[in-house]
DNA sequence: TTATTAAGTCAATTGTCTTGACTAATTTCT
DNA sequence: AGAAATTAGTCAAGACAATTGACTTAATAA
């Protein structure tokens, strides 16, 4: 009788969905100000002061908040300020790349409570898939013991690998990316622990560690460069992570442009010349050697020809890089982070300077058009860890909705 | 005694705000949707039917929306559907470019209602305001005759020109367009209407109305490329605009990147080679021209030497460019619009082609790559009429919240 | 004719924020 | 020293909007 087409339309809200939307709040103001009293949280999210009041108390019994000694603040009765807890709340990030799987264990405010790192099997997902979940077993137990009351208190586990996703990929890749990419990890992960698990691809866990406990902490448009064995940015807007229409945005290492001295349509993927694996290349080093890091580091400490060669090429593609996505985002800051050396980055930033002229000069900037984020190799399983407490915890639109808008990885 | 830092924090919201979002999204859903009843309504919201059935007699009774003939689905009680009343809201769009000034009226569902064009008097702002003011006030006397309930339902005025905005800009445009760009335009034409006034980029205004009654309608993730006088994008993401942190984001004209045959480092801004500014220069037209539209269509239609190579030229930088957004949007779909010809649009498009690759080639696409979109000159004026409809109906974060969260422009 | 299904209403309930009056504690003014 | 002003925070009642569950109405299917 009917044609039964689907309607397309947003999910409405209720009073349950605002109250959920407000104790986010709440945990956001007092995560971005280390410690607020109760009439400071109604003036800044222009509640009132009972409703704060109300909400704050719930917090304190489920353990996320707790109240400070009082502090008088000039005339009137004395303040007393809250903070969160730590032990609120944990979660588990696992960062699957292409030469090493780690784990880390973080709690509410982002600290780092454990970590691990492995080498899985060769033989891709298949065989692997047993030897992730062990080691998030592990991981697990770690937690617990460090902090008991995690065990009740595990939000979820947030998993990174290298995009992009759900596209026909490299097969010549010796990592088996490609196999990892189109295998049903999620759904392993989820009935393996019993865990709400989410994936994002790498640069964009970079961006979410930046956004809790970086140099994006508290900013609402900053974008994340990250410089990886590939090339990717997290797009921080409107304050959270965007992710596109099918989980890919901000895979420009698969920008396509005209190498340097190359002709007019020669156009390469960036991340042909600008990633740890044109390094690699470049140094004629084996990407699979464990000590890899250290074997740049030294290179970046005393760079010879080949390593000056290969940044001045980096640095001439990310200036193009950082200026497109400047004028395409008019963002607050970049920040160019990955797993890389601290010398090898500096001579990057440095290399990089002066910026190519766009719309982020303008008078009275309060954040540098470019800065330097983490480049501990940890940071992509940090911000793993990090998404399901900025899920969980963090103002959202999709949190007001009474069905939550989940968009696939 | 306090330091008095400013305390960072989102807003609350409150049943109220609940309520403006679930009259929101039912505006949205028959909107996208043409006609539904109260039941599709409960059960595409995730409301439960009274909570419809009480906001859609509230819309009723406010004229947005209005009930058609019941209508018999099969078995159970005929269902009475409900659609948008086209008069139950009107907004005013004005765009301000360097040759001509335009205004139009549109009602809720963006049917245009009146549209007026003048030039204003050579001079800039300081002079070319008044001339502004009277023609919003001649577009509104023409309204209220055309939809005499106008009078009352007027939500706004939308205004439109090419950005960016804040920026030290060119001197040496002969449209001064840099002092209308500096001018308060916004407090001048609130002043001046009593209107509520917001500001955006062409392009930006080109998303919105495709957005509204275009390609766009009902994507979440689409891209416009607006080709005008300069070259901008209009960014849809989460279904909704993006605008940056300043209100420039999507001035991809500004890109910087080698022209064809140009050494390594000579970068120039893309508009240069790819806008209705550079095909002038190409084909010695005088930009001022009134009946450059004209010209222009008859060139297109018997395309000479110089005409194609600028085609050429243009879709080669176009290229670079959707695979660019495509790339760090990952959108469902790029829309290529601009104020030309019909005709020069088909031959960029189909110069355009093949695109390059990108991560948007994707088993189960439903909408195609690359479309075109409004080529009207009108469609940046509707657009800036669509925005205080859209921002008045459309479910967005900010209207959930209780203090509105507004971004300058 | 009867059962089933679906749309939509009625009336009471619930959950959450708001309102306005209040207490408490501190500084500033006289 | 005492009074006034200011600020933090609580108490109790009220308002608002969605929910709940029973009900009515109107169609098709058996």
């Amino acid at each position: 009788m009917n044609e039964m087409r689907p309607i397309r339309a947003k999910s409405g809200t209720n009073q349950e969905g605002a109250s959920a939307h407000n104790r986010r709040v709440m945990i956001d103001a007092l995560r971005l100000n280390g410690q607020l009293s109760r009439a400071d949280l109604a003036r800044a999210t222009a509640l009132t002061k009972q409703a704060v009041s109300n909400i704050i108390e719930e917090l304190e019994n489920d353990g996320l908040v707790t109240s400070l000694a009082a502090v008088r603040r000039g005339r009137g009765q004395p303040s007393t300020p809250y903070r969160l807890v730590p032990e609120g709340a944990f979660a588990i990030g696992l960062q699957i790349d292409r030469h090493v799987t780690r784990t880390v264990a973080v709690d509410l405010v982002g600290t780092v409570l454990t970590r691990k790192e492995t080498n899985l099997p060769a033989g891709g997902p298949e065989k692997g898939a047993e030897a992730v979940l062990a080691l998030i077993e592990e991981t697990r137990r770690a937690l617990v013991k460090a902090a008991p009351k995690s065990k009740d208190r595990l939000v979820g586990l947030g998993v990174a690998m290298p995009g992009p996703f759900g596209i026909a990929a490299d097969q010549d890749d010796p990592w088996m990316m490609a196999a990892w990419q189109s295998f049903p990890l999620v759904e392993t992960l989820s009935t393996g622990t019993a865990l709400d698990v989410r994936l994002q691809n790498d640069a964009a866990a970079a961006a979410t560690a930046e956004k809790m406990v970086g140099a994006a902490h508290g900013l609402d448009h900053a974008l994340c460069i990250y410089l990886g064995y590939g090339l990717g940015a997290g797009l921080i807007l409107n304050g959270e992570l965007y992710r596109g229409a099918n989980g890919n945005a901000g895979e420009i290492g698969m920008i396509l442009s005209r190498p340097r001295g190359g002709a007019d349509d020669a156009r390469a993927p960036l991340e042909h010349r600008t990633s740890i694996a044109s390094l690699c290349k470049a140094l004629d080093l084996d990407p699979a050697d464990p000590d890899l890091y250290d074997h740049i580091d030294a290179k970046a400490r005393m760079p010879d020809q080949r390593v000056k060669a290969w940044i001045a090429d980096a640095a001439f593609e990310l200036q193009a890089a950082v200026q497109i996505l400047e004028t395409v985002f008019d963002p607050q800051t970049v920040i160019l982070c990955g797993g890389m050396p601290p010398g090898l980055a500096d001579l990057l930033l440095d290399a990089l300077h002066p910026l190519l002229p766009s719309i982020a000069e303008r008078r009275g900037r309060s954040a540098p058009r470019l800065q330097l984020g983490f480049t501990d190799p940890w940071a992509v399983a940090i911000g793993a860890a990090a998404e399901p407490i900025s899920r969980t915890f963090d103002p959202r639109f999709s949190a007001i909705l009474k069905t939550r808008v989940t968009a696939a990885p």
